[in-house]
DNA sequence: TTACATGCAAACTGTTTGCAAATAT
DNA sequence: ATATTTGCAAACAGTTTGCATGTAA
């Protein structure tokens, strides 16, 4: 994704593209489909040399995801992940690496869910596949 | 559940049955399927004068959780929930009043789970529904 | 020039832990 | 008698926030 476009990426989600967001964002959406942790993303940051510190990182993560521009996934065990990849698809997790990988749905069929109670929609539906390795 | 039974689903899984760990067991395990988080069910061990501290909340939680006696889910947000009913069902979750309602997975049918990456094996599938108001 | 964004450090929440006292076997 | 469990308070991790400073429009 091309500087331009994260410039109107941010433009349209009504945010302003300052120097902390264009970084950031260029990291998050500059390759394919990533999963950071904003530890992660302040780690990369930094390495970038890109002057952005861990609040505004947290700060920037959930301005993001309320624009829909991510989406967050959570996993037991206190740390929270955002997934650039916004579009239907659900995940594998791999336990040992603590690792989240996307598996499009394409071809995902599930049958037999029951109805959403009345007055209630369903806004989401997360679907994560936990992996363990096999013993030996 | 009885108080023997509780005392011998302890006793099973190598947990000495203390005076804790009966009283919140039988919080747990005395009605039908529920759903806590530690401060609820330290809040409702306290109403019902059992003397037990937060931390031993914490502690037998993970140990009934480890003992397979209670399943973690994960929600967004920090705070995790305990599952009593382990059999095989999904959940959904009231985004609205935090709240998880058990289904029963019988007639769920999931098609097309893509394979298992080599080396590793399905541990578990999390699933959840989560719902929101109708927005009128 | 003004409303919004940032950085820091401090606050906060949920959870875990070290250790002395209590308890189950 | 001895190994385990408990409770407290302190530690901890991840995350949020108040406020002075900086920056985009």
């Amino acid at each position: 994704m091309s500087q331009t476009a994260i410039h109107e990426k941010l433009r349209l989600a009504g945010l302003r593209p300052t120097r902390q967001r264009l970084a950031l964002a260029g990291l998050l959406f500059g390759s394919g489909d990533r999963h950071v942790s904003a530890e992660s993303l302040h780690a990369e940051a930094l390495k970038a040399r890109a002057g952005v510190s861990l609040a505004t990182v947290y700060n920037t993560l959930n301005q993001f995801t309320q624009a829909g521009l991510l989406r967050e996934v959570a996993i037991e065990g206190a740390r929270s992940y955002f997934d650039t990849n916004v579009s239907n698809h659900i995940h594998f997790f791999l336990e040992d690496e603590e690792r989240l990988v996307d598996i499009p749905v394409a071809d995902l069929d599930i049958k037999g869910l029951p109805q959403a109670p009345s007055g209630r929609e369903i806004s989401r539906i997360d679907v994560i596949i936990r992996l363990a390795p096999v013993k030996a």
